[in-house]
DNA sequence: TCTGGGGTCCTAGGACCC
DNA sequence: TCTGGGGTCCTAGGACCC
């Protein structure tokens, strides 16, 4: 997808169509998740420092992101990507590689040139946003292409070309190439891809170690038979957040720690799983960053024993000179759920059994087993409740009496609001007292109008035609670097840390 | 007002075991 | 009689990706 969020944003918000639109965290810590391509003409772009943007680009649409809304349109499009092939390998929210040979298309320029335009129109009918297409014979090549492609378009590498394109390229074209590698071999006067591979798997293993350097090589000679593969487990789970300003109260840093296992153990536990190994991490004043892991006798998925291990691992942390972000993580997942349970305390009071003797297995199994439910009461709701109403710009509301709108922003008592929806005109704005009792969150408006995205059935057979009330990307800068979203995919977390207190305003 | 949040994979050293 | 040679597990850190 191109822009995604900020092109979504856009396609929900029509007094926003054709302006720059910043979407990405609004705190004085914020960074930049995506950049609409009119904001990239400033020189915005994703994992920006927010203030920076707001530097550069003062007058764009600063909007909080909404993954509900992201999710929804990115379902419709991992929808039509499943029709293709059952091998769909999804990267993120806006972003997935599919196995067209898998999915019985014949390995032709043609036959995948084909499939490729009509999976664009699809994409096009049933979200009303547009997407991009790379076509290869592999992995690396396939992105490579889907990038060269944006925004709105397909781009083909016919096989045997490869080489003749690649080497040109900057080595940060290629997959695991970041600023760190790309320095270490610029060292060693290896810029392009076509140095990289004169360069020699011996000479990149050298420089950059075995594995890196190996599979660097064969990427450089344009050769990736990574396969595609659908649906891979979680490893890890974790939750972290930035605070506004850096803590120094330690009593403070000790409450967090233990809403972030809370919030940790609450997903684990969505996703079914639980874990074995707790880690805490701490990012300093100094942005210096430490982690601290500990692997317990078995998976646990009781908030009592995450807290507790996340504090523990906490004392042996000097946080004095101040915190600016903590988090807690569970890895070493296991799949089990809550009813094996009983399978788990039999199991840690085994293994504590064998390796140290009755005495303590008694403990362990007191302390893998749970203590049992005082510990999930914290579970409940932590953030939520009966806290005063945060009006985030670009979140959705509904009045009493002007209906469906989006916070365009707030401060000092008062919130201002734009009437309009995703199929209506651009919209006018009103300014509201923050508890104004007419005025509620609501959830995101699909992006079509119901009866029009009805499309579960393929919407081509009514042609482009309808996508065409919802202005076109224009003016759009094919050279302002990558599409991407620096979006995760995964929920952020509600009632994150940041903003706290501060009225945030936007200026669309 | 520099630098989010959620992940994956790799390396390296020490403990421990056979 | 200075110091074997694997393997696995754990911890910590770092690069990279979206």
């Amino acid at each position: 997808m191109d822009a995604f969020y900020a092109s979504a944003e856009q396609a929900a918000k029509p007094s926003l169509r054709g302006k720059p639109v910043i979407v990405g965290g609004l705190g004085p810590r914020g960074v930049v998740a995506t950049a609409s391509y009119e904001a990239r003409v400033f020189g915005v772009h994703s994992a920006m420092a927010m203030a920076q943007a707001r530097r550069l680009c003062p007058n764009a649409a600063y909007l909080t992101p909404r993954f509900s809304l992201y999710r929804q349109v990115s379902d419709r499009a991992m929808a039509l990507l499943a029709t293709l092939s059952p091998l769909v390998e999804p990267l993120s929210l806006d972003e997935a590689f599919v196995d067209l040979e898998a999915g019985g298309v014949p390995a032709t320029a043609e036959a995948a040139r084909a499939v490729g335009e009509r999976l664009r129109a699809d994409i096009v009918a049933a979200t009303g946003l547009t997407g991009s297409v790379g076509l290869a014979g592999s992995k690396m090549l396939a992105k490579i292409a889907s990038e060269r492609a944006k925004p709105d378009g397909l781009v083909l590498i016919e096989p045997g070309t490869e080489w003749e394109l690649l080497g040109p390229l900057t080595v940060r074209t290629l997959p695991g190439v970041g600023p760190a590698t790309a320095e270490a071999l610029r060292r060693a006067g290896i810029t392009t891809v076509a140095e990289t591979r004169e360069a020699g798997e011996e000479e990149l293993v050298r420089l950059l170690g075995k594995a890196h350097g190996a599979s660097l090589y064969v990427m450089a000679c344009g050769q990736d038979d990574r396969p595609v593969v659908a649906e891979r487990d979680a490893k890890s789970v974790s939750v972290e957040d930035t605070y506004d300003v850096d803590l120094t109260d330690r009593t403070r840093v000790q409450l967090e720690v233990a809403r972030l296992a809370d919030r940790c153990v609450r997903r684990l536990r969505g996703a079914g799983r639980s874990g074995r190994t707790v880690v805490l991490k701490v990012r300093r004043y100094d942005f210096s960053t430490l982690t601290r892991s500990e692997t317990l006798r078995g998976p646990t998925d009781d908030p009592a024993v995450v807290r507790e291990a996340a504090a523990r691992l906490l004392e042996g942390v000097d946080t004095t000179a101040g915190v600016r972000l903590l988090g807690v993580g569970v890895s070493g997942l296991a799949d089990y759920t809550q009813e094996d349970l009983f399978a788990q305390a039999a199991q840690a009071a085994q293994a504590a059994h064998e390796a140290q003797g009755a005495q303590e297995a008694a403990e362990g199994t007191g302390e893998a087993g749970g203590a049992p439910e005082p510990a999930l009461a914290a579970l409940e709701d932590d953030e939520g409740a009966d806290r005063p109403r945060r009006w985030l710009p670009g979140c959705d509301v509904r009045h009493a009496e002007f209906g469906a709108g989006w916070v365009q922003g707030s401060g000092v008592g008062r919130v201002t609001v734009r009437f309009e929806e995703p199929w209506s005109r651009p919209g006018r704005v009103r300014t509201f007292a923050v508890d104004d009792p007419a005025l509620e969150p609501a959830d995101p408006l699909p992006l079509l109008r119901p009866a029009e995205s009805d499309a579960d059935a393929p919407a081509r057979e009514k042609g482009q035609g309808e996508g065409q009330d919802r202005g076109p990307h224009q003016d759009l800068d094919q050279d302002q670097g990558s599409d991407h979203d620096q979006g995760s995919g995964h929920d952020p977390g509600s009632g994150r840390g940041l903003h706290q207190g501060q009225p945030v305003t936007s200026r669309p």
